[in-house]
DNA sequence: CTTCTTGGTGAGTAACCACTCACTCACGCG
DNA sequence: CGCGTGAGTGAGTGGTTACTCACCAAGAAG
């Protein structure tokens, strides 16, 4: 079979082993935590000897510093989310956030890395918490607080009801994505409950829209 | 100084020595994990050499194994519950199980535990999750079905329901336990905020106690 | 052709790991 | 006393791990 040499014989870069080093790293810290992972396994996952791995990274902590300090955008959603919030759309903002949280299809690696690191104490552990989560609570906690100044929510602590929210959704990652619990009902039916349960809890009667029913 | 003889030459049985070293292990596998904890670091902390420790045990697993296996009661907890679901003490019911599940005080080694075993894959972290949790899971839910089918609770998936309120209170622990994040807010006003939060989404109008508020 | 740079490796090495073994010591009992 | 037994250990062993080093190959530049 003939194999385009352009593409065969092409020596990869330094930047494109040192990317392809950090993803097979990343996935196997992700499966087996930092203790559980050797520096052979990672070389062999990226097709290269263990000697090149060093030539990149002084150490194997630096590797894993490296993948934890890889930036994430969230632009994207958090554009969305600021779109509803202008328009005081409570349901979409916090369905938005429930959706991106739980959407499938995307790999449980970051939520394990991020366990990982925790709870092996890693120093870049808060880092990653911050950049990937706290995000989260402290825009979800200005608009509550927005919110109930504004007298469509009841007076609560705004921190702790947007913790009580993300609560709800990271739970429910972690009991499909690490412990393996079956779920019984769809994305959307989970998210719409969720957020039901929510808001309900917190629009103040006066302002409260008719909730919707599902027909049976 | 002089020390009781009784206590000071008598050498421990095998079963005490084994319960010293279970804890020891607990301790130091919470603490850093499987793969980070070495025998001969369970052995020293228990004050024993590492081949009295293979006596115990035959291998390093097996005595990871002893540790998960271990039972815990929490009988008192749910005949609590229990009297209070008889009672129809909505609030009661709620409080108890997320008073339980975030007072402080009680040390963080089962979580930490729980959570390297899922993430490390160990085979009894299934069994250890069913006593710890899914308990909790499935006493709330059948509580939740029997005060929706009475007409107290709007129409909700019971175990969605029960998994959202325990999201709510296992996410807290998560934050401060592992993550480190700091708490603003008493036990108490905490636990009051989620159970409003969580019955103020629940109960239907009709049935709506007033909620209390805070002066201020 | 030589020389230099960049990408790459085989073959280590010292430390560490889980686990083993030959062996003591203390003590109760006939 | 002698003997058995359960508690206990120092000194390993073979395998693994993170990390190193001397060296190679191929293309670019002079």
């Amino acid at each position: 079979m003939a194999i385009d040499p352009k593409t065969k014989q092409m020596r990869p870069s330094g930047q494109e082993r040192q990317a392809g080093l950090i993803a097979a790293a990343a996935s196997l810290f992700a499966a087996k935590g930092f203790n559980g992972t050797t520096t052979k396994a990672i070389a062999n996952a990226a097709g290269v000897s263990e000697a090149l791995l060093f030539k990149h990274f002084p150490t194997k902590r630096a590797l894993y510093g490296a993948i934890l300090a890889e930036t994430v955008t969230l632009d994207e959603l958090m554009d969305a989310v600021e779109e509803s919030a202008k328009k005081r759309d409570d349901r979409r903002v916090f369905t938005l956030i429930a959706r991106f949280r739980i959407r499938p299809g995307v790999d449980s690696t970051l939520l394990r890395l991020l366990l990982f690191s925790a709870l092996e104490g890693h120093e870049l552990s808060e880092m990653f918490f911050g950049k990937h989560h706290r995000v989260f609570y402290d825009r979800l906690a200005a608009y509550i607080r927005t919110r109930v100044n504004e007298g469509a929510f009841r007076k609560v602590d705004p921190l702790l009801a947007a913790r009580a929210f993300m609560g709800m959704v990271v739970h429910h990652r972690l009991l499909r994505e690490i412990f393996d619990v079956p779920m019984h009902r769809s994305l959307d039916e989970t998210v719409t409950t969720y957020v039901d349960l929510f808001l309900g809890g917190l629009i103040r009667k006066a302002h409260r829209r008719t909730v919707r029913r599902r027909s049976r």
